[in-house]
Order: structure tokens, then sequence, then C-alpha cells
DNA sequence: CGGCAATATTCCCGTTCGGGAATATGGATA
DNA sequence: TATCCATATTCCCGAACGGGAATATTGCCG
């Protein structure tokens, strides 16, 4: 999936718990969040922490690659 | 290249400038942001804005894709 | 339809992001 | 060695991130 923006990545992230059957409670737990960051991520909001946002898809058994458009 | 965090994320920023033959300074005023979030993003800093840093990677002609670890 | 689980929203609050300017530092070249 | 350009650091400051709790809303199933 490509990732252009915030709503983006969040919706691949959405879809990568749900294929795990993770709540985002349990998502958040497991990777040393808070519920509330999880939700924000998810929604895409933009300004979410970089950082944190791809924690999240190291805890979802994902990464990323750069690619040219 | 792969993405794992906010250190190989600036990595890969870095080099697609440096490829372009453009400053940290024309990067921030073709994108609408800061030459000081540039210089931070590059250097991987965990906290800078998830929404800022896809803009910056539109702005090179870059895009992310999820691909499972 | 009622109940329950999951998600979303709101609140409080301490910490900090990032714009932009000024300045320091580093690297390359004449 | 001096100069110049690029990058990094520091400063001020208003806006806002995100933890965690409480509460509201939504979706699903029996």
């Amino acid at each position: 999936m490509d990732i252009m923006d915030s709503k983006s990545l969040g919706e691949a992230i959405r879809m990568a718990r749900k294929r795990l059957k993770v709540t985002q409670k349990d998502l958040a737990l497991a990777s040393g969040t808070g519920l509330r960051f999880i939700i924000e991520l998810e929604r895409g909001k933009p300004t979410c922490h970089l950082g944190k946002a791809l924690g999240i898809l190291q805890a979802l058994g994902l990464r990323l690659k750069v690619v040219e458009s």
C-alpha cells in the first residue's frame, strides 16, 4: 500500500491491526504508547510524532520502503 | 531503502535531497516548512510531525510503501 | 432491542514542536 | 590562510502533543 499522507498511513495501520485481530487498546499496551495516540494515528492526525508512528508499524510486524513516485 | 525508525528515514531524505542537489534551505522553501524542521528531520528526531515528514518526501518525489517485516 | 465491547471524545497538564532569526560550526576551494 | 556556502545550534514563544482517566458514541450480536 502506498503512503502519501498521514491519512493513508493511518488506514494501513488500522487494516493491519484488524488483520491481526488486535484492539487499539492492546496495540497501545504492546507498543508502549497510550490509547489516545493509536486512535489519533489511525485517524490520520498529521501532527502525530514520527518515531511513535514508526514504532507502531514495528509492533504490527510492518516496515516502510522508500520508493520513487 | 528500509525505514525502521526516524534515523533511517532522515538518512533516506538527506540522500534523496543530495541526489537532487538541493540545499536544506531550498527544500524548506519548496515544501513550505522551516529550515529547522528539515535539519531535525534529517538528523532523525523522532518527535517530528508525521504529516510534515510525509510532505517532505512528496517534495522530493518519493513515497513510502508498507511491507511485511 | 439490550448489552457489551470497541472506538472516539473530552479534560487536565507538563513538556516540547517548530517558525524564523541570529549565530556557531564545518567543509571545500582559491 | 581567508572566504564562502551549507549545516547545526540556540533563542523566544505560542500552539499543541500525548498520557491516562472519564465519558460519550458506535457497532455487533444474541
